[in-house]
DNA sequence: TCTGGGGTCCTAGGACCC
DNA sequence: TCTGGGGTCCTAGGACCC
């Protein structure tokens, strides 16, 4: 049986979020900014050929936006991730043996449907997501993870592919598309490898394929060696369907405004610590490690620079918001200096385990508590469901519903983010939803 | 002035154990 | 005078991904 693997890439996928709602964008340029609007991480193809870089710090293109040759949006993660929902839902109509690889990317094992024409298949499952989301996706396939990534680049490139191309289908006439794939763009090979390639003469990933594998473990590693297998056509890397459990969560942020007291910086802390709260709750995981991290700039050479973490361990595996907070902002003054300007900070929860698997303390003494309050391993019912209200609440309502008094209030506070570009949460707030009059679109 | 956030894997080296 | 070797666990750092 032939082994075939699909990868599934939307384009420029926060881009055309974006365009799915509001189609006077249809055929503009569109950006997407990063969190705090600091530097572009999506681009439609208008904004490409404007010459707009990815990564690009926004305040260089920041003309072409007030002239209104470019739409700008600040990242708006709920859509985008109820928009990428969405597309792999409309993927599994096709087949189970999927692996959501990131938020615009799934891999299909599509070994069992050989005898058809495959690329026919891809068309149809590119059209049906096209259809139902608005969200246009390249199709690459090819007998290996590493060929299917390589396909959806050609495709993607070459517009006579409609989108849609079989590396496997191509023969011979693939090693031609092979050698303009520059070694760097090859899945798994970054730019500090790819430079150390070249120095073996290894250029493109034509010349990578054709590289011994031994030598390769040898002057590299494991990983290297593996993707050379991958390009002959060997599997190395499995389809994961369903993905392994987390290791650590956390929540960063670069201020808004520079943090200079104490008292703003506890407060983002413990806001930042919250969070990772939600996400270790919506995994089913419990922490019994954080760290806390703070830093200034590394941009700016001229100002007093300072950067620390310190770790926490918890007492038991916790789930507890409070109970994060406390440790993150115990950390917090361990390594808070005064007298800096900082920039950045963020909670990383480690040591995670399931929800259902408590690790008792060797030598806990038992202590009698109001069962409602209770912190230990086992609280009470009534601290449950509190969190349990807490988090539903916050989903149904919009995050930031209800929250600890840590946290601070308000959305004034200088540290939060900056967002001036945001687009409405259209298909996860009642109140933002797109409304439809006559006469418009 | 401005330059994101959230992850994973692999390796090397030290501590520690028998 | 001689002073092993193998194994595990942990951490830090470097590389990669989207």
């Amino acid at each position: 049986m032939r082994q075939v693997y699909a990868l599934v890439d939307c384009n420029n996928f926060y881009a055309s979020c974006e365009r799915v709602f509001d189609p006077r964008l249809e055929n503009k340029p569109v950006v997407v900014l990063s969190n705090n609007d600091g530097c572009v991480i999506a681009r439609s193809n208008e904004a490409k050929a404007l010459g707009v870089p990815m990564g690009a710090p926004f305040h260089e293109f920041k003309r072409l936006a007030d002239h209104d040759k470019i739409a700008v949006f600040s990242s708006n993660y709920a859509l985008y991730g109820d928009m990428s929902a969405r597309v792999m839902q409309v993927l599994t109509q096709f087949t189970p043996a999927i692996e959501l690889y990131s938020i615009d990317e799934a891999f299909l094992d599509l070994s069992g449907f050989t005898g058809r024409d495959l690329t026919a298949l891809a068309r149809d499952l590119a059209r049906a997501v096209r259809k139902q989301t608005g969200i246009p996706v390249s199709v690459g396939l090819g007998s290996t993870k590493v060929l299917a990534k390589v396909a959806n680049r050609i495709a993607k490139r070459n517009p006579e592919t409609g989108g849609v191309l079989d590396l496997d289908a191509l023969g011979r006439h693939g090693d031609a598309h092979l050698a303009q794939i520059d070694v760097k763009d090859v899945w798994g090979i970054g730019r500090r490898w790819s430079e150390r390639l070249h120095q073996f003469g290894i250029h493109t990933a034509l010349d990578l394929r054709a590289a011994d594998p031994h030598l390769i473990r040898r002057r590299f590693n494991v990983v290297v060696e593996r993707i050379v297998h991958e390009l002959r056509g060997t599997s190395c890397l499995p389809l994961e369907q369903a993905p392994p459990p987390k290791k650590q969560i956390m929540t960063t942020r670069s201020f808004g405004e520079r943090v200079t007291e104490a008292e703003v910086m506890r407060e983002a802390v413990s806001s930042f610590a919250a969070r990772t709260a939600v996400k270790l709750r919506d995994q089913r995981l419990r922490t019994g490690a954080l760290m806390v991290f703070i830093q200034t700039s590394p941009f700016n050479p001229t100002e007093p620079s300072y950067q620390n973490s310190a770790v926490r361990t918890l007492p038991h595996a916790s789930r507890d918001t409070g109970e994060i907070i406390r440790a993150a902002t115990s950390a917090l003054q361990e390594i808070w200096r005064p007298g800096y300007r900082y920039m950045k900070a963020g909670v990383m929860l480690l040591d995670l385990s399931p929800e259902d698997i408590v690790q008792q303390e060797l030598f806990s003494t038992p202590v009698v508590r109001d069962a409602a309050v209770s912190l230990g391993p086992n609280p009470g019912p009534g601290r449950q469901s509190l969190l349990d209200v807490l988090d539903r609440l916050n989903q149904r309502m919009g995050r930031g519903t209800l929250q600890y008094a840590a946290e601070g209030e308000g959305e004034g506070r200088a540290w939060r983010m900056r967002q001036e570009h945001k687009s409405p949460a259209y298909t996860t707030r009642w109140n933002d939803l797109p409304v439809a009059r006559a006469g418009e679109a």
